[in-house]
DNA sequence: ATTTGCGTTGCATACTTATTCACCATTATT
DNA sequence: AATAATGGTGAATAAGTATGCAACGCAAAT
């Protein structure tokens, strides 16, 4: 429920400005998650966001895990975890949305997961192509990263 | 007497920890300037610091920005003024090609204009893949772009 | 000299954010 | 099973920040 919740707190603040944290609140309310202000506070605190003249502000470069741990090749499950925003459909095509910087590193982990739905993958600075082999299949994909990035 | 206060604070930020007004107030009586909260809160605002986990934090990361006006990102209607050169449909896409360097900031400024029917944008060196959820869509797409690209 | 306009500031206060405390649920530990 | 430790939360409130307002100083215009 948190980690859901942090996500979503990072997707809003990075479409659009927000002033405060209770305007963060209804805005988060509006998908469907209901918690105080004091929550807030902490969560922002978690995600190191900063707050300058034009509302809330993802972390510089965003590097979220810092773990001192490097088990190999990070997977595309944490990935996400850390640069991930949304994830939309068209046609047969994901198209994922990043911190900026975030594409390449997500399109590396997403190939090397190998899904056998992905045909490939093109990544620009903050957003990630997934082709898939149909409509379809695009769709179960879509469904697969949208749990991970709510999880 | 303002401009000597404002350098002083950059100063004071650039080289220690600035957990709040009042602190940096304190900071700055030591040097002989002596200021009230809400003075500080006026300086801060305009030279557009941020505040983070850590502290106040200078805008650039260095800072050597001090007070200048930013006139905003550059439309996307001027992006396409500058940069581009045509435009073709392909199915649920758009393919904007542009002069050699300009792909990237053109689909940017596509980005922030925030387009209802684009779902994600990914550039190369001198051309924008504008992927939309459908054909109609990307057809409703392509000529609002080359009605701006002949205007 | 007086007026006018603009910029800067402090005070008081409204607004925003962080923290303390109490409570509850979940997960070890004995 | 009972107890303790851990972590998340809301309510209340403390701490911190922004702002309306009036006052002041200065310089240009009258």
């Amino acid at each position: 429920m948190k980690t859901q919740r942090l996500s979503a707190i990072r997707d809003v603040v990075a479409s659009s400005p927000v002033a405060s944290q209770d305007e963060l609140r209804r805005k988060l309310r509006r998908r469907g998650i209901h918690v105080t202000q004091a929550t807030l506070s902490r969560d922002i605190h978690e995600l190191r966001l900063s707050k300058g003249p034009g509302g809330y502000v993802l972390p510089n470069g965003n590097g979220i895990h810092a773990s001192a741990e490097d088990d190999g090749p990070p997977s595309f499950e944490e990935m996400l975890e850390s640069f991930g925003l949304r994830v939309r459909q068209a046609m047969n095509q994901v198209v994922v949305s990043t911190v900026l910087g975030g594409a390449q590193p997500v399109a590396a982990a997403l190939d090397r997961v190998g899904w056998p739905e992905v045909v490939g993958t093109i990544a620009g600075d903050d957003t990630v192509l997934v082709i898939c082999a149909d409509q379809r299949k695009a769709g179960d994909v879509e469904d697969r990263i949208r749990t991970l990035l709510e999880s």
